[in-house]
DNA sequence: AGCACGCCGACT
DNA sequence: GTCGGCGTGCTC
């Protein structure tokens, strides 16, 4: 590490959108190693940024203003600064845009005020010191260390007395900075008691801790106990003196999670993620830079968090289609979290029931080792999938409950067991039209169609904030009362499960009906105490949530995810529906699934109700790798958004036509964007597509480099882009 | 990202 | 005659 002397220039990487770090004099500031967190002035104000290394410019007559101070923070370690500008790079995004998801919160980075010093007893207690009544009381609480006015209170005396003790010397302070991690997790705790094959897969990881960069898929099916598996990696981490980092999707909803690592470990871990008040922000940032916060579970910005002595780094549900961040900076944390590990030279664990493509791709190369859990704990079975078709079996009109799924959830409620009705759409209904000329409620922000929710009485844009009463006149042909719902969300099944199954107690379990992570769990709770009968859900029920009793899962439409020709359409369907089957059965009674499409012979049907994961991911990974796709090809998207339509068609057009030529590289569009109005942006989209080892950032930055395009007009990179929708 | 500088409409 | 709208341009 380079040592910057007084009176240097020193690069200061800033969290604002800039190209690069701007250069400032060290002034006479001591010891301005990289990773500092300094203050600087910028304009007229005065912000905070991080020491990134010596000046990029030696020449001394470009301006150059004085840092104003270093704060007493841990600097941002090597590995994370390495990260950020490999992430910035990899991205195409600005390196200060990046820093800015690791600073995470400015308050946790300003001053703060010293805790309150702890007082503990002095041993010995000085010679000639009267050791009156309410002395001995404070003298016999103080073997704990605590503050001053804790310690006044539980010994009941006055602050006087305190202070008189301290001065005497009979009471001393011990440094704030040794007591402030509180209790950690327990790698010796007793936890549950694994099976063989969890035992065997379990050693394995453990044996990578220490061990330098190696990342392991570790695949096997809902309830074969993954979870507890890399635990045992999380503790040799721990033993060693490690911190270990676990991403999870959707982390707010899964309460369950904590309480098995809460059995594991003794104590809870240190979470991150959006939910988290200010305080708690604040907090948790600085247990985790100053190493106190050994173990952090997190979403995908917990990636980006300074840990000082990163050991592990989990990625569980690696297949999770919400670990990819497709707005500001563009990353997928799954594939970032590979490259924290190689930086920082440590292990990484892919966990997954469903593995992406691109992983069993990288297995199938040999770069990542594969652990494999073969059977369900406890000797349970995976559950039945049974096809309903559509076309056969209709349910009547105006219902989405099909005959035989009608009949199976009777069977399932009169045997006393639980059944889930699957539909991954919030709301009422999809679409209100106009029954007289066909007028369609749309969102007058983006390409959506308003859903219907009843539970909040109004229509609802899922895109951007947008809502509205639903009108009383049509505003096309203006016919009175013409609006009429169409197709079913999770509202409008339960609604029907409601005249069809009337002695049922039914729960709708979506995201936008849960006012937050606890009333998730009490949901939860309440199926485990079989006080709901019935659950029809989206895919929150998928995610992290275990169902102990539920026995029938039935999905309302399993051809819903298919539509679009979205490149990782039939993947993400097999994945979800997966997932969903995998909350049937339980160890002494299996489960039942009924899958309700209208397509029995697509592939993805055939192979869910096969129960043939491999077969899938085989058929599907000839098919890409014919057609040069992900994995087997490379892809970025140029976003060209404005607020202007025209103006956005005409630098779209111009972005294809000045595009350098490369006969590696494949350039489709501009097309409409997936959502070709967002947030009242018009949206016009550039696909390139390479071979595997093009380096489409270099060809990408040389190509923006050479157009000037108008201000208004936004350009945003999406390496590795999932959403085709 | 902020924040200032800059050039054109409705108020005292 | 001023206050203020947000377009555009810079920040070491």
């Amino acid at each position: 590490m380079t040592k910057l002397t007084p009176g240097d220039r020193v690069a200061v990487l800033l969290p604002l959108p800039l190209s690069g770090p701007l250069d400032y004099l060290a002034g006479d500031a001591p010891s301005l190693t990289p990773g500092t967190f300094v203050r600087v002035p910028l304009g007229n104000r005065t912000v905070t940024g991080v020491v990134w290394g010596p000046a990029a410019d030696p020449q001394p007559n470009l301006k150059c203003r004085p840092i104003k101070e270093s704060l007493p923070l841990p600097p941002v370690p090597d590995a994370s600064r390495r990260f950020i500008d490999w992430v910035a790079s990899y991205c195409l995004a600005a390196p200060g845009a990046v820093l800015k998801m690791a600073m995470s919160v400015p308050k946790a980075l300003e001053p703060e005020k010293p805790p309150p010093p702890r007082l503990v007893a002095a041993d010995p207690q000085p010679g000639g010191f009267a050791l009156t009544k309410a002395r001995s009381r404070v003298l016999e609480c103080a073997w704990v260390p605590q503050t001053a006015a804790d310690l006044a209170r539980t010994a009941g005396v006055g602050a006087s007395v305190i202070k008189g003790m301290v001065a005497a010397g009979a009471l001393c302070e011990i440094e704030a900075g040794e007591i402030e991690a509180g209790p950690q997790p327990d790698p010796h705790h007793p936890g549950p008691v694994l099976s063989p094959e969890q035992q065997a897969a379990a050693q394995e990881l453990r044996g990578q801790i220490g061990a330098g960069f190696a990342v392991t898929l570790l695949e096997g099916v809902t309830g074969s106990g993954k979870t507890e598996v890399y635990f045992e990696a999380i503790a040799e981490a721990l033993a060693a003196g490690k911190q270990a980092l676990v991403l999870l999707p959707e982390i707010a909803l899964s309460a369950q999670w904590l309480e098995r690592f809460e059995r594991r470990f003794g104590v809870a871990p240190t979470v991150w993620h959006s939910d988290l008040s200010e305080g708690q922000r604040r907090r948790h940032w600085r247990a985790v830079a100053r190493g106190h916060a050994k173990v952090v579970v997190g979403a995908r910005s917990a990636l980006f968090l300074p840990f000082p002595s990163l050991g592990l780094v989990v990625v569980d549900e690696e297949h999770d289609s919400s670990y990819k961040q497709e707005e500001g900076v563009c990353y997928h944390a799954r594939d970032m979290a590979v490259v924290r590990g190689h930086l920082g030279g440590l292990p990484i664990v892919l966990a997954s029931a469903t593995p992406s493509l691109e992983m069993a791709a990288n297995v199938e190369t040999g770069r990542y080792r594969k652990l494999v859990l073969p059977s369900r704990h406890g000797g349970a079975s995976l559950p039945e999938v049974t096809l309903v078709d559509l076309r056969k079996d209709p349910p009547p009109r105006q219902q989405w409950i099909s005959p035989p799924l009608h009949k199976a959830v009777e069977e399932c409620l009169a045997a006393g067991e639980q059944a889930l009705l699957f539909l991954n759409r919030r709301g009422y209904a999809p679409l209100t039209l106009c029954r007289g000329c066909g007028f369609r409620l749309q969102c007058p922000q983006c390409t959506a169609w308003l859903v219907e929710h009843k539970a909040g009485g109004r229509l609802q844009c899922h895109h951007c904030g947008y809502y509205a009463r639903k009108p009383e006149q049509c505003p096309n042909c203006q016919a009175e009362h013409s609006f009429t719902s169409c197709g079913p969300g999770v509202e409008r099944v339960a609604e029907e499960a409601a005249m069809l199954f009337p002695d049922a107690r039914i729960a709708i379990m979506a995201s936008d009906l849960l006012p937050g992570p606890k009333a998730a769990a009490e949901l939860v709770e309440k199926m485990a105490r079989r006080e709901i009968d019935l659950l029809i859900g989206t895919q929150i029920v998928a995610k992290g949530h275990h169902f102990p009793l539920l026995t029938l899962v039935g999905v309302i439409d399993g051809d819903l995810g298919l539509a679009g020709g979205d490149l990782r359409a039939a993947e993400r369907t097999f994945q979800l529906l997966s997932q969903v089957s995998g909350r049937a059965g339980r160890a002494e009674h299996p489960g039942r699934v009924l899958l309700q499409t209208y397509q029995t012979e697509a592939k993805v049907m055939q192979a869910l109700a096969k129960g043939d994961t491999e077969g899938f991911a085989r058929a599907e990974a000839d098919d890409r790798r014919v057609g040069g796709w992900p994995p087997f090809g490379r892809l970025a998207a140029l976003i060209v958004s404005g607020e202007d339509s025209a103006m956005v068609e005409k630098a779209a057009q111009q972005l294809a036509r000045i595009a350098p030529r490369d006969a590696a590289i494949e350039l489709l569009g501009p097309a409409p964007a997936p959502l070709a109005l967002l947030r009242g942006r018009h949206r016009r989209r550039l696909l390139l597509k390479a071979a595997k080892q093009t380096n489409l950032q270099a060809y990408i930055r040389h190509w923006l480099g050479s157009i000037d395009l108008p201000r208004q007009i936004r350009v945003q990179v999406d390496i590795d882009p999932y959403s085709f929708m």
